[in-house]
DNA sequence: AAACCCGTGTGACCTGCTTCACATCCGCGC
DNA sequence: GCGCGGATGTGAAGCAGGTCACACGGGTTT
């Protein structure tokens, strides 16, 4: 059953001494480049370290779902992880996908309420979980955390209120080529940064129309040059004439 | 000139000068309810008070546009402000209406960066305005405020990611729904939480869908008694009803 | 009271997107 | 290599909601 995945594993995960052969600061080193850890000192980045318990999660696995408690927050060390919803009729729609060097959870963690979104593994990844209770008093002891803290919370907004623009200002062309262009800023950081690794069927659940419409239009830039659509990822070829579209409301085609 | 609206009758406190014996600290006593100020101690309140600038808007008028500097942080005394966003076409999307005893414009002010959104006084307002150069030091010297703007922010993204959800899972009875009770919840300090004082059009904005469809579906509710429509405001008769379509993309009618 | 303006109410038509129903392609396990 | 599942490609048909074009009503300005 893909529910021993969930949080069960995640917290009581401390106990594994055979995976772990040198301390977690190994795998942490992905998270110091993050701008909320960047600044932090030696010591308190280590003390951190002790409270991440690391764990494996396969591709589906579900790391939260809308409603648990808050009780941790979840830093990224390889592979994505999908922040979504779902109505009860099975369609569903992402928020955000979450790589590697990033995290995600905090709100929840930070607020004390319940979490609002299910995050589920996109793929085979490596996580480590910092429990609520010794993340706090942490943060507290660190006050220039507290700052960070709410300068990712105002990145986060920033994203959400694109988002909500986009949905209800923008039709399908619009929509598409602002998230195109999102994701590609997204992952600058990645070697290739005009490949944006997602399927057809994820983005349309970005942006929130159906995959076949988003087919479409893809294929119709695609015969521009705009784009080229690989297996699995889109290469972002004429980032100017997407920010054209998505910028203003004028028709393509 | 409708500006001499006076002061004391936007407040809603009476005209005669005699309940108004200090002058911006009387005002502000708003704001003490406000879950940001609510346990500051007197002396730091009073400072703030020194740092809040006093204004008179009329309907209509522009506080800031997307693209400004976010060098202040409003917050509003009577009235309510409207904050929106509008595409080169014309079209336009309301993010939030924010009434008495509110702030907004945190998210520039604390992360530096430039405003996503338009905000626009929706009836004539009293406001108080803080400078970002006053403001940031405050809240460093009042380590307990960080933490509160820490729980405003992540309200502010509960409510945007409601709002991703509704837009992109539901359809137009859903929504409505949904905006309505988020509405009524908002509300429910006002003395009748069921009356809800805005227009049809302002609905639909915030809504995203046209003025028309919103006003049909409202009048087939009226019809089974669930909301009643006012001039300029919708009263919300059977909350449980409404709740029932919000939740689940069941269809009424 | 007449003239406005703004919010509301309502129908007829139009369209962008969804849905459905497929065919195809690619990668991967056996 | 063969088969299977997930990802992609594409057309036909339908419909939710948008657009347009009105008429009404009530409040406030002149």
């Amino acid at each position: 059953m893909l529910a021993n995945f969930g949080i069960g594993a995640l917290v009581g995960v401390s106990q594994d001494k055979t995976i772990e052969p040198r301390p977690v600061t190994g795998k942490l080193s992905v998270l110091r480049k993050h701008p909320i850890f960047c600044d932090l000192d030696v010591e308190a980045f280590e003390q951190l370290g002790r409270y991440a318990k690391p764990a494996m999660l396969k591709r589906g696995a579900t790391i939260f779902s809308r409603g648990d408690p808050g009780n941790s927050l979840i830093a990224v060390i390889s592979g994505t992880v999908k922040i979504s919803i779902s109505s009860p009729d099975g369609r569903s729609a992402i928020l955000n996908l979450i790589g590697p060097g990033e995290i995600f959870g905090e709100v929840a963690v930070l607020d004390g309420q319940a979490r609002t979104a299910d995050a589920i593994a996109n793929s085979n990844c490596e996580i480590v979980v910092i429990d609520r209770r010794e993340f706090l008093p942490f943060v507290k002891s660190q006050p220039a955390l507290a700052m960070k803290f709410i300068e990712l919370l105002c990145a986060r907004l920033r994203w959400t209120s694109d988002q909500v623009e986009e949905v209800i200002l923008q039709d399908l062309p619009g929509r598409l080529a602002s998230a195109l262009i999102r994701l590609t800023d997204r992952h600058k950081a990645a070697k290739d940064s005009r490949t944006i690794a997602v399927t057809q069927q994820e983005i349309s659940e970005m942006v929130g129309m159906s995959r076949e419409s988003i087919n479409k239009q893809l294929r119709a830039w695609a015969l521009r040059n705009w784009v080229r659509l690989e297996h699995g990822a889109i290469v972002v070829l004429d980032v100017a004439s997407l920010q054209e579209i998505a910028g203003s409301g004028v028709d393509d085609d």
